[in-house]
DNA sequence: CTACACAATGTAGCTACGCTACATGGTGCT
DNA sequence: AGCACCATGTAGCGTAGCTACATTGTGTAG
């Protein structure tokens, strides 16, 4: 019973063809091809079955690779406890984040790595691509869901949370809600909103408003990136829902932050790895330093 | 990181020299030499040392080969799995016992697997051997601690309690204690004893109705096997301590068990295996069989 | 104290496993 | 029908890991 092959059946099972499993672990597709028949004559039964022109995994091959994590997990940890042993954490770490969560937590975390440690980032737009599907790519990926709702979970992968950031309501300076201590859905009906891009998870948040108030709000404008919706809110061309920790980086002062009463407005930051890509030494590292950050960030920054 | 090489220091932790490891895993000693050295290599830190013409493990090394017993138990797991999504559990294991408990449960065992698991068993005095020490040449180690000192934990050993055997005082027909229906440790101290031989476990219950009864027993012949001795007390010669269930397959009704209390008298009858080999579906069936039909004799025999 | 036995480890060479490169056979899309 | 794409065969190569044998170092017996 080979690890090798076990591994790439694990892959096949994230990756969903040959083609994506050769190329992620830098072979051809024929060399992944023909360990996979090797594997499947061991095992004596078939794991996997042609769909069309691809190639997916049978009950048993699921099954199989399944176990094929628990054998990776287990083998990330030896090589975590020998990492432990020997230097400090070391190697590369790839991440990829949406950007709201780099912005707040990367640059503190990168400088807090030792030299040894060397952290690759990325940014991905959050809604136009599947957050968990990439664990197959980085090591660690930033994503974020609304309370509750933790859709990644039962996919077998591990979740790590790093902090709930609350989502208060942007409003520009001489606004007749800034003196107030906090707002509730009725103080809210009668404004100019500007709104995010559709399926953004804010967007339930409103839709919670609206019930909450019984009213419908007016959205005058739809946009997916933070910095333009702040602009036009402190522009006085409407309000808009906000991250509390990330919002107001390039003109401070010039928007004022409310926190919401009578919704639950807030966003759940979380870490998603693959289980035994979680075990790595330097991988937790990591992890622990993102968690401080996060702490550091929630403690230093309170609402205005 | 390769699980083989692994492997190989585990096996090095548990038999203690290269040679023992190359016998056991069919190869040249210079062939395990150069695996794990290249281990070494790759981990970066010495995993060995020499100590006189051997090698023991550093404290690095031992910690590795305890993670990788993970490896091993993971990877059998998925074996495991794959076992029983194919054909029913099959193959070989191999088992000692010691001659008693090997009377009572492995006939009814063997019967009861079926025709593609062949199980090899072979017997070893208790005492004179180290009976963890089996586990690495036998997938399941039959082997008996008196209640409480389960010597055998923390070793890392899987360990499956099959049945506790009580030890009965064993009479011969017409002896004045016959008729009783148990005796208490003050009975016995007149008596004539056919005692075991020094450090088998039955010692130390022999002690304890000495002390109970506060007075030394006399004690005429010593024996190891369990038979000869019963042949004395059937001949009038004495008493003994005997364990129930395998007492008396010689010669029926001609010798008398009174359970003895006042003092704990029973023997635990365990199977030990290695982590990994326990989790072989084939080992798992057999260990299911050998409770079953523990509970069968437990049951079916009752005390005279 | 020399000689032998035994354990680990080097060295040379062979085998076989797993890779690449290229060709072939299906399947979906235009 | 033609093209693009995916999986999979085949031939051949490189190398990892084995054996056989030699070497070194350490206990043990005569």
């Amino acid at each position: 019973m080979d690890v090798q092959r076990l591994e790439l059946l694990r892959e096949l099972a994230d990756r969903g063809s040959v083609t994506a499993v050769a190329a992620a672990t830098h072979r051809t597709p024929s060399a992944v091809s023909q360990q996979l028949k090797v594997l499947e004559r061991e095992a004596g039964l078939p794991l996997t079955q042609r769909q069309g022109r691809g190639l997916v995994l049978t009950d048993a091959g699921r099954a199989l690779a399944r176990s094929a994590t628990d054998v990776a997990v287990s083998l990330a940890k030896a090589t975590a406890l020998w990492d432990e042993f020997r230097n400090q954490a070391s190697g590369e770490v790839s991440l990829v984040t949406f950007p709201t969560a780099g912005q707040m937590l990367l640059p503190g975390v990168i400088t807090s790595l030792g030299p040894d440690l060397v952290l690759n980032c990325a940014d991905e737009d959050p809604e136009l691509s599947d957050f968990p599907a990439f664990t197959a790519e980085y090591d660690i990926v930033l994503a974020h869901s609304m309370s509750g709702a933790l859709s990644w979970a039962g996919r077998g992968l591990t979740v790590v949370p790093l902090m709930t950031e609350p989502l208060d309501v942007g409003l520009p300076v001489g606004h007749p809600l800034a003196d107030r201590a906090w707002v509730r859905p009725s103080d809210l009906i009668g404004e100019t909103w500007i709104g995010v891009t559709d399926g953004y998870p804010f967007e339930r948040i409103l839709h919670a408003i609206e019930q909450e108030a019984g009213a419908r709000l007016s959205m005058s404008q739809r946009f997916a990136d933070l910095a333009l919706i702040e602009s036009f809110v402190i522009a006085g061309l409407g309000i808009a829902l906000v991250p509390r920790y990330t919002s107001g980086g390039g003109q401070p002062g010039r928007l004022v932050l409310k926190p919401l009463r009578g919704v639950e407005s807030e966003r759940q930051i979380v870490a998603l790895m693959r289980p035994d890509r979680a075990e790595r030494l330097a991988v937790r590292t990591v992890i622990q330093s993102l968690q401080s950050e996060a702490a550091r960030v929630q403690h230093s920054q309170a609402p205005q």
